[in-house]
DNA sequence: GGGTGTGAAGCCGTTCACAGCA
DNA sequence: TGCTGTGAACGGCTTCACACCC
């Protein structure tokens, strides 16, 4: 069974909580606390875990360690998650950098520009190719995401070749969305759209 | 009267594919068409537009500046939103240099992070202040926004600055939830949680 | 016919209210 | 009493269906 986008947002959120929990030799936590470190309510929190059919024994309150390995048995897939970067200007080394610091289960294993100074070079962390070898590459590393963080204007580009690499899960920064067929996951997060919308609730929020 | 979230996104959206439109020299655009460059669907765009009052005398299609103008007076504030961001690693530089090299109403006009290296200097085209100025450089220099770029482990200790600075709306790109109080808007976006979505979502979709 | 504007219906996610249990 | 689990109600957003207009 699939779970609700939010609830898959949520668990994510949780589960990293939870870890900093741990780390803080904190060993249960009750709906309502956890709910307060996310700001919702603690419904909220019962009613993800009740989705994704976990449940505690005790009244002491979840289990801290259990509850974060169940979530990550929700979320993680068995077999690892290879990702690849394109564009590699300031925004897309910094995502690699943050990503590639972090103790995860998913990694970005290669970088893709045109530019010429790029391409060979290691940049971040990873090696950087030239995206005239996307489709080649992609299949070597068995890439199956991608991140795109290219200028808009080239972002359209992009679209075929990915469709064209087998990829089936895309996380664009870009302020061009992108529309891929049925079966390939998209996620269109642009940083603009982001603050406007902060400003006009703020704007609204002051009447 | 306030917009529902999803459509002040989508209009930030639109907004910009109209921009697009115009440089390319488009006049008029139907409903289905601006629909199809978002992946969504007509009825979509025409409901947007109905709840912000816009509608179109002829039947060639929306008038692309017209549009573009009548949504800019929905979502821009009459006064300039000045903007900080908190935090110049990779993340805060790439933030600010994509956002600056835009031509927007939002503007980062200050940084400001702990590290005495970065301190004092101009980095992506801005000073880079001392966290310890915070308050006051806010009130000198009208800010009324921040993004929020550090490390997740000292996101917490900006909640009560922010609050006490008169902050009115947080962009946290942070994987530590920021929760403040009615009055300050705040959106959370982590990436790690946009990616693991992602993967969670492909792994479903091959089941 | 092809496109727009919109009441009504449907769907999805959140919250309420409460039963059950230590 | 205090917390958990959950059916039922609620509310917000999307889609349907259709009237209207060139």
């Amino acid at each position: 069974m699939t779970l609700p986008e939010k609830t898959v947002e949520r668990l994510s959120e949780y589960r990293r909580s939870l870890a900093d929990c741990a780390d803080g030799g904190i060993t249960h936590i009750f709906s309502h606390v956890l709910a307060g470190l996310h700001g919702i309510t603690a419904v909220q929190v019962r009613r993800d875990l009740m989705l994704i059919g976990f449940s505690s024994d005790t009244k002491k309150g979840y289990d801290v360690r259990v509850l974060a390995d169940f979530i990550s048995s929700i979320l993680d897939s068995p077999v690892p998650a290879n990702i690849a970067i394109i564009g590699m200007g300031h925004l897309g080394r910094a995502i690699t950098k943050y990503f590639n610091s972090k103790d995860l289960k998913l990694k970005i294993i290669a970088a893709f520009d045109v530019d010429p100074a790029k391409v060979g070079r290691e940049i971040a962390g990873v090696e950087c190719h030239d995206m005239g070898c996307f489709e080649r590459m992609v299949g070597e590393l068995d890439i199956n995401m991608v991140v795109v963080s290219t200028p808009r204007d080239v972002a359209g580009e992009l679209v075929l070749p990915i469709i064209n690499a087998g990829i089936k899960g895309v996380l664009n920064f870009t302020s061009r969305p992108l529309n891929f067929p049925r079966g390939i996951v998209v996620e269109n997060h642009d940083i603009t759209t982001m603050l406007e919308k902060v400003a006009y609730f703020v704007k609204e929020g002051e009447e």
